[in-house]
DNA sequence: GCAGTGATCATA
DNA sequence: ATGATCACTGCC
């Protein structure tokens, strides 16, 4: 390595500050398109570049957990921005979301897709999630966590939100979910 | 198209 | 204690 390059700069810069994170949920969610998410297994370090993210903006909003009340399950959902929410769904899957916005807004973005793995379920198996990551701050200590390199997320297509027909039409049919377009 | 899967939550 | 409900996946 030539001297004055910056290549081995260290990582700590690059890792995306809970401030990221205390934003509406919407924003977060397409911000993150093209940032990587990191996943430290063990000595072993494993990158994956998001590209499908979902908004749920808060206990007005019907499809997000947080509209049930504050509840043992949603309770991580009221804490600080930059939290993790790890929850099992449908008995089997993991998924993996952040906690957005203020604390107490009870907001958080789905990760749907990143690296090669498509799909919550599939992302979660790839990334080896644990219910013990629930409610730990998504840093570098935690073993989960973001980056700021990436690429430049340049087409991002919105569409409705998966699975969340339950919240009636208004809220299963506005476009919070958002996809990276290569 | 639909079965499998088990924590969670409301109801009692 | 019991039953309905799932922010899904994989196989038909």
């Amino acid at each position: 390595m030539q001297p004055g390059r910056s290549t081995a700069r260290p990582s700590g810069l690059l890792v995306l500050p809970s401030a990221f994170f205390e934003r509406s949920a919407d924003e977060v969610a397409r911000d993150l398109l093209g940032k990587v998410l990191v996943r430290r297994i063990g000595g072993a370090r494993h990158s994956f570049a998001v590209t499908e993210t979902e908004a749920y903006l808060g206990p007005h909003d019907l499809a997000c957990h947080s509209a049930r009340g504050r509840t043992r399950r949603t309770e991580v959902m009221f804490g600080p921005p930059g939290t993790l929410y790890i929850y099992l769904a449908y008995g089997l899957h993991l998924m993996l979301n952040v906690v957005t916005g203020p604390e107490g807004c009870a907001a958080a973005v789905l990760i749907r897709g990143a690296g090669s793995a498509s799909g919550p379920g599939r992302l979660g198996r790839a990334l080896a999630l644990a219910p013990v990551l629930n409610g730990k701050a998504a840093t570098p200590e935690t073993g989960l966590w973001f980056e700021e390199r990436g690429f430049l997320a340049r087409r991002i297509t919105a569409a409705p939100r998966i699975g969340v027909g339950y919240a009636g039409p208004k809220w299963s049919r506005r476009k919070l979910r958002f996809i990276l377009r290569s």
